[in-house]
DNA sequence: TTGACTTTTTCATATTGTGAATTTATTTTT
DNA sequence: AAAAATAAATTCACAATATGAAAAAGTCAA
């Protein structure tokens, strides 16, 4: 199987009105139980505050957020301490919040996001992990070009001589990162692979400014590739989004536009996780 | 700060009418959110339904439901499948609930220890607390191994046949233990699971005299699991840490190695908390 | 095309959510 | 110790709005 494009719906059902639909008219909320998120929210980013404060800075009602937290307070979804007198997110959120990673996998969550990027940028689209010292590709989205990068999903490559491996390590831990390095054989594949432990460094620490990995013909002659980060709830990284093509189309007067890309990509992908990008450092 | 327990009003304010008496009185609920809540907990625990289905189950108006989620979905509480027509807990819920994690810098500063923890011993490593008489896990670092234990943070699982829910009971106070105990279902899960309250406490006992918890396929056939508890600066517990793994890798031959790690990394997120063990008795 | 089925929308109605003002409780000041 | 100040919880009267039944709008299967 595999291989159903977006919008091919060729399975059964999906009676009724098509969704897409409703959002554009969509005045079909409900406004009391709208704002009551809006609180539920707001309580998420800022905990720790008395009902007062909360209502203030929310320009509501006392009454009314009082009522909004005791509701959900009943449900545990929130918490008040009574000795400091503030309120927190509940255990229950947590617990229900946490179903979520129960659905699907990183691998369903990036294909849409894959396809959006090959199409945006007319390049190949790839997702991939770390895994013991190599990159996994896990998935990717081919462009429609007759000469194409092509990274079988399930195959292995060096994290060194990699854009997704480059872009994971650059963001990884320094404890992990370490390992990793010590581990690694930094075999050449081109002339222009990274060979040392410096130099990759040296590149990593260009790659975290940037804010995203280049892989400049270090494992494939002609072939270029650029890459970022994806992050999940820890703000670790996880996995790595790249697109990939010959130098000819991959080129210095594009890198601006496909980096752009790429890393609006992976944080559409971080944050279809549940993720957070880590706060710049 | 960090880690007040509750009890502790050695602080200031707390004005107004206090907590605790609005629990009884209680009319301050909003019906129509808390009606909302119920759709959205529902959903949590039968996710990939359709509309018609999830209002049948509740015994709700699809047209009230069909609302609710569209108000939720809005905000990203809950997503939509369009192909499939099929409801889901949403990845915004997943980010809202986490937060119920930055309460405490517990699992900031566990997940550390957690990754050495696991690095030492390759198995699982996991980090939970008592919630109401449930463990609730709220992190963990997996193993490499293929065969592995998995824990999901976010889910709820009873204290009795739980290593880390052992190990947190045998070093609770008698009072708390009791009013847990005496709540406590004791279903049983496996053959091996602890069924009274007799059998539980005199595992306590051995448990506070070994200074570690084992549960030992009392939830899962072929699951072993080591525990160890932390504590606060009060010197009560408040967490507990566990490996967990297929019986034959956690095996007897190496109940001493494991227990050593584990026990080294209890103590080490003990004192990153600013803990204190108790004093033995 | 038609028929069966499901999701949206409409609509009339009463439920119920709302904020202002009041009461109750606690802390701080005098 | 009493009074003033502050903040949380309640009350109340009224309008806003949530609600379910039923109709409409889609989609799928035959």
């Amino acid at each position: 199987m595999e291989f159903q494009k977006d919008g091919t719906s060729r399975t059964r059902k999906a009676r009724g009105r098509p969704r897409d639909w409703h959002d554009k008219t969509a005045q079909n909320t409900i406004k009391s139980l709208d704002r009551a998120i809006e609180v539920f929210e707001h309580l998420s980013e800022a905990q720790g505050k008395p009902l007062s404060v909360i209502a203030e800075e929310m320009g509501q009602s006392p009454a009314t957020v009082y009522r909004v937290l005791v509701t959900l307070e009943t449900r545990g979804l929130v918490e008040f301490d009574s000795v400091e007198q503030v309120w927190f997110i509940g255990a229950r959120a947590f617990v229900i919040g946490a179903r979520f990673l129960r659905r699907t996998s990183l691998v369903d969550r990036a294909r849409p996001i894959l396809r959006k990027l090959m199409e945006a940028t007319g390049e190949t689209a790839n997702l991939g992990i770390e895994k013991e010292g190599d990159v996994l590709f896990l998935s990717q989205v081919e462009t429609h070009a007759n000469i194409r990068a092509f990274f079988p999903p399930g195959s292995l490559s060096p994290m060194h001589s990699s854009g997704i491996g480059k872009a994971v390590l650059a963001f990884m831990d320094d404890d992990r990162l370490t390992r990793v390095l010590d581990a690694a054989a930094f075999e050449a594949f081109t002339e222009h692979t990274i060979t040392t432990a410096e130099d990759l460094r040296a590149d990593l620490d260009q790659t975290r400014v940037r804010g995203f990995a280049i892989d400049n013909e270090e494992k494939n002659v002609g072939m270029r590739c650029i890459a970022a980060p994806v992050f999940d709830m820890n703000s670790e990284v996880v996995a790595g989004i790249s697109v990939s093509g010959p130098i000819s189309r991959v080129a210095q007067d594009q890198a601006d536009r496909l980096s752009r890309a790429v890393i609006d990509a992976s944080r559409q992908l971080t944050q279809a996780i549940g993720g957070i990008a880590p706060a710049l450092s």
